[in-house]
RNA sequence: GGGCGAUUAGCUCAGUGGUGGAGCGCUGCCUUCACACGGCAGAGGUCACUGGUUCGAGCCCAGUAUCGCCCA
């Protein structure tokens, strides 16, 4: 025998890593090349590449590797298809804090440099994630991994921009934007988190100009004041309508600013007078277009979150919140502050760095989604895409409906550059040199410059190759047409010149990603991947992205494909931690998932994953619950150490395969086996059944308790306490016994391994077998039941369970053998007990045992009523009479209301008469059963009485 | 402000109109021959509240309360 299953303990950390290396030497992870299998694909949503591995990315990637486990079994030809995503400014910050060190920034060192320092550095730590996946026993197909940033990857990105742009739906604008003052960079309405702020609302006196009094405005952000460009009261607002057309001089300035009336103002927050900044607040924008002319925009707040010169000398340069204490400072001094309240109010932040935005009007690209999306919602409205729990549906449905326009263009620089080109030389359509609209700021001052427009540096002697040379940022205007294609061009196209300008942003990550299922599977080239794998089956991933990423997915495939990206969407939990917190560095709470791994195993871990996995909104994670999968874990390493020694000690000649078994049994009729042989094979039918329909509807919960149930409840609880007895009768009955073990542990093994994939392949090969690997095996599937066998075994559970109720509530300990006699009315019931009298027997660990239809109450037994059978065990002088009295009492009084509520229920006419008949029925059976049971139970404490008496 | 969800045993949670479940914890007995990471037996419930629909409601509907999430 194998050394380590004389270990009365289960090891995890010895074995996993010798099994994930024997799968992948197998190549097992492969898809198989067979055409006459269904394909079953799946992407993985690509972590970041400056990730490691937590909770979230664990249970996900359980769940997928339980799918593809168990589809491979199934016999599916599965490709899992892993990778990561290159995260752009995540990464781009975890490089620049890295240059920040050595006291360099990425301009100092040039944007090539600088991508090649993150490639290095992508090369040195990236990916990290993906390794610790395998430690989870992740079943990728590691030949196919991906990477967002790859040739093939940014290819099919630069595919898709040329064609949305070509086809208008990819277009620039200037407009308010999300900017994040850290990260230098535009934001997508989704990367911007609100948070309630608590705040200080300020009234500020602004005088007309006629000084005819004061009109009093309500802000929060008392800076941007320097960029008002009017006043705006609600036209309905009685208080104010008199003073619309009026000027009002703007405190700390001078200018003179109109009031305006706008439907959209609210008489009901603050003073019902706003003031209106249109470069620095999206609703003031929106008011500031309506108007005829439009408002003038005033920017006084840069790009960096300090004040720029148009806020006025003394506050040019002063970061904005310095520059609003000052502002309020000086507005008391005047005299022009009413009140401050305090005040709540949610306020936008990075979803990176949580900074607070600012919105700022900057040219910038973005894609026109509205027709994308309606395509998208019809497509999980006509179910071509599932979601599940379909809960979400009412999310995704009113998040895209109204959906705005997604600005995708990021001013940094690891990423997919934006392949579009601009030249100085041509003229834009109102005859202006685009020169002009094309700003730069330079590295160094050049020419006694440092910032200027293309032409003006031009002018100023620098060449085109010295303004590339030293561009630290360019901003180029909307008047300038742009030129793509899916080649570098070398010069413009309309005037011949060399001297074209790159736009220097690039695309949002979930740009690519959007296009993960299918540039991954090598679109645009028409592989055979492709054809083989798209639509990807199920796509398994975390509601927290269902915006950013699923939707977008859903719109994507649509356009390129023109079939929707994956079948199914089954959105999962959140972990959170046992407190129902989400787990934060700041908060301390986070449990590492290798943690878990180096102390219970990849195998108790992915099992409490599975089984946390219900279809809710959140998981709390208990590191108990994995310590009780760790105990399960050992419980079936016993089971197999059971087997195995019984193996040794009864079978002297050389134990057949388990293929060999499995084929025998498929032969056996199953009349010829015994009870608790058919039974346990019924049971396992039924495990195999619920665990797979689990699996079928994304209900990995129940399809894990059902083989937990099966394995500890029924096979080890049950089945294998009985086979002991077998086994000790030797001959025919033992070796059917050994051979059932061999062949419902074996089902079971294979019905866990999707779950367990390390100690289910372990035990596995502790048995002699044909094939390599466990998970190369199919799953069991169309086993039958046994309803005779069931309920005669049940019978049969009943009559050991209710002596060992007797044994239990009287203290009676197991090491004393009882005398017991049943009494029962039913000739098939007497020989259903005759036939497993041994059992019975050992099992209730009984001396005598006794059966009959006419059993006299023996004076001083204890007893145990069931529906049609009498437990008696005489026990005179060792039970206390009060007690055994107490017991009966009890079990009376629960049979009687069980009584009075059937009873209830069936002197109902209309019960009676709506019901179904089955119903009615088996109420009624359950009345007779009841009653038998009511008066077996009168009689036998009418005799205690007695005996008390 | 709009929307979604939750409320079931001490705790964490399943529950799909027809006899309310699991895991952990708790109590008692037991070193029993695969396993004390174990076995056996038990205790523990106003299914948040109020109404309604139904022969029948933890489940469906309406409202209330509390908590949570998403969007603005």
């Amino acid at each position: 025998m194998d050394e380590q299953i004389k270990s009365k303990a289960y090891d995890p950390g010895a074995i996993e890593e010798k099994w994930y290396d024997f799968w992948l030497r197998n190549d097992c992870f492969r898809p198989s090349e067979e055409p006459s299998k269904v394909a079953f694909s799946i992407v993985i949503p690509p972590p970041n590449v400056t990730g490691s591995l937590h909770m979230g990315h664990a249970l996900n990637a359980t769940l997928q590797d339980v799918l593809a486990r168990y589809r491979r079994m199934k016999g599916c030809s599965v490709l899992w298809l892993p990778g990561t995503d290159h995260a752009g400014i995540a990464t781009q910050n975890v490089v620049e804090k890295q240059l920040a060190t050595e006291q360099i920034n990425r301009h100092t060192l040039g944007r090539d440099a600088f991508i090649d320092r993150v490639w290095t550095w992508k090369q040195q730590y990236g990916g990290h994630i993906i390794h610790q996946l395998k430690k989870l026993g992740a079943s990728c197909d590691w030949s196919r991994e991906r990477f967002t940033l790859d040739e093939g990857l940014s290819r099919a990105v630069r595919e898709v921009f040329v064609r949305l742009l070509e086809e208008g739906l990819i277009y620039r604008s200037l407009r308010l934007i999300n900017w994040c003052p850290r990260c230098a960079t535009a934001l997508s309405d989704l990367e911007v988190e609100h948070e309630e702020m608590h705040g200080k609302l300020t009234y500020i006196r602004y005088p007309f100009e006629d000084n005819s009094g004061c009109l009093v405005v309500a802000t929060t952000r008392a800076e941007t004041m320097l960029g008002d460009t009017a006043v705006a009261i609600n036209p309905k607002d009685g208080r104010y309508v008199g003073h619309i057309g009026k000027m009002i001089k703007l405190p700390l300035t001078g200018r003179l600013i109109p009031v305006i009336a706008d439907q959209q103002v609210d008489p009901g927050f603050g003073t019902g007078a706003v003031k209106v900044t249109p470069s620095h607040d999206f609703n003031d924008e929106a008011i500031a277009k309506r108007q005829t002319p439009i408002l003038p925009f005033i920017t006084v707040i840069g790009q960096d979150g300090r004040m720029t010169p148009s806020a006025g000398a003394r506050y040019s340069g002063l970061d904005r919140y310095e520059c609003r204490k000052l502002v309020v400072a000086d507005l008391k001094e005047k005299n022009l502050i009413e009140k401050e309240e305090t005040h709540n109010h949610s306020i936008g932040h990075c979803y990176r760095c949580k900074t607070v935005i600012e919105p700022l009007s900057t040219v910038q690209w973005y894609v026109k989604v509205d027709g994308l999306a309606s395509e998208a919602i019809e497509a999980v409205k006509t179910s071509q895409v599932r979601i599940i729990p379909d809960g979400w549906k009412n999310s995704y449905f009113s998040w895209m409906q109204d959906i705005r326009d997604w600005c995708i263009s990021r001013q940094i620089w690891w990423g997919h550059q934006i392949p579009v080109w601009y030249c100085p030389d041509c003229k834009c359509e109102d005859g202006t040199p685009q020169s002009e609209h094309i700003q730069v700021a330079l590295n160094q001052r050049i020419n006694g410059l440092r910032e200027g427009s293309y032409r003006e540096l031009t002018a100023a002697g620098l060449t085109h190759k010295e303004i590339i040379a030293n561009a630290k940022d360019m901003r180029v205007g909307i008047a300038v047409k742009a030129i793509t294609g899916l080649v570098d061009p070398t010069g413009c196209p309309a005037c011949g010149s060399k001297n074209i300008v790159r736009d220097p942003d690039v695309l949002d990550t979930w740009f690519s990603s959007a296009l993960w299922p299918f540039s991954t599977l090598g679109w645009p080239d028409e592989t055979s991947d492709l054809k083989t794998f798209y639509p990807t089956s199920v796509l398994v991933t975390g509601f927290d992205i269902l915006f950013f990423w699923v939707a977008r997915m859903i719109m994507m495939g649509l356009k390129f494909m023109k079939d929707v990206p994956f079948r199914d969407v089954y959105i999962h939990a959140l972990v959170r931690d046992e407190k129902g917190q989400k787990m934060s560095k700041s908060k301390g709470n986070v449990i590492d998932p290798l943690v878990m791994i180096d102390r219970y195993g990849a195998d108790a871990f992915r099992f409490s994953l599975a089984a946390f996995a219900a279809q809710g909104r959140d998981i709390r994670f208990s590191e108990e619950r994995v310590e009780g999968y760790r105990y399960f874990i050992n419980k079936l390493y016993n089971a197999s150490r059971y087997i195995n020694i019984s193996i040794e000690k009864y079978n002297d000649a050389k134990f057949d395969t388990i293929e060999a078994i499995n084929e025998e049994f498929k032969r056996t009729d199953k009349g010829s086996l015994n009870l608790p042989e058919r039974w346990i094979l019924s049971r396992l039918a039924n495990a195999a059944s619920q665990t797979a329909k689990g699996l079928d509807e994304y209900r990995f919960n129940d399809a894990s308790s059902a083989i937990y149930q099966f394995i500890w409840h029924e096979l080890c609880d049950w089945y294998i306490e009985l086979s002991k007895t077998s086994l000790a009768q030797g001959g025919a009955s033992s070796a059917l016994a050994l051979r059932s073990l061999m062949y419902v542990f074996g089902h079971a093994l294979r019905l866990l391994h999707p779950f367990m994939p390390f100690i289910t392949e372990e035990l596995w090969s502790m048995y002699s077998h044909n094939g390599t690997s466990i998970s190369m095996t199919t799953y069991p599937e169309g086993l039958s039941t046994d309803q005779e066998a069931e309920e005669k075994m049940q019978y049969i559970i009943d009559c050991i369970s209710g002596v060992r109720s007797i044994r239990g509530e009287l203290n009676i300990s197991p090491s004393k053998y009882l005398n017991a006699m049943i009494r029962t009315s039913s000739r098939a019931a007497r020989s259903n007990l005759a036939n497993n009298y041994d059992y019975i027997k050992n099992l209730a660990r009984l001396e005598t045992l006794e059966i009959s239809d006419v059993v006299e109450k023996p004076k001083g037994a204890a007893v145990s009523v069931k529906t049609d059978m009498e437990i008696y065990i005489p026990l005179s002088g060792l039970f206390n009479v009060k007690t055994e009295l107490e017991r009966l009492d009890k079990e009376l009084k629960k049979t009687n209301d069980s009584i009075m509520q059937t009873n209830k229920k069936l002197r109902n006419e209309d019960f009676i008469s709506n019901a179904p008949k089955a119903v009615v029925e088996k109420e009624k059976e359950r009345y007779d059963e009841l009653v038998s049971k009511l008066d077996k139970l009168t009689a036998n404490i009418k005799n205690m009485k007695e005996l008390e008496g």
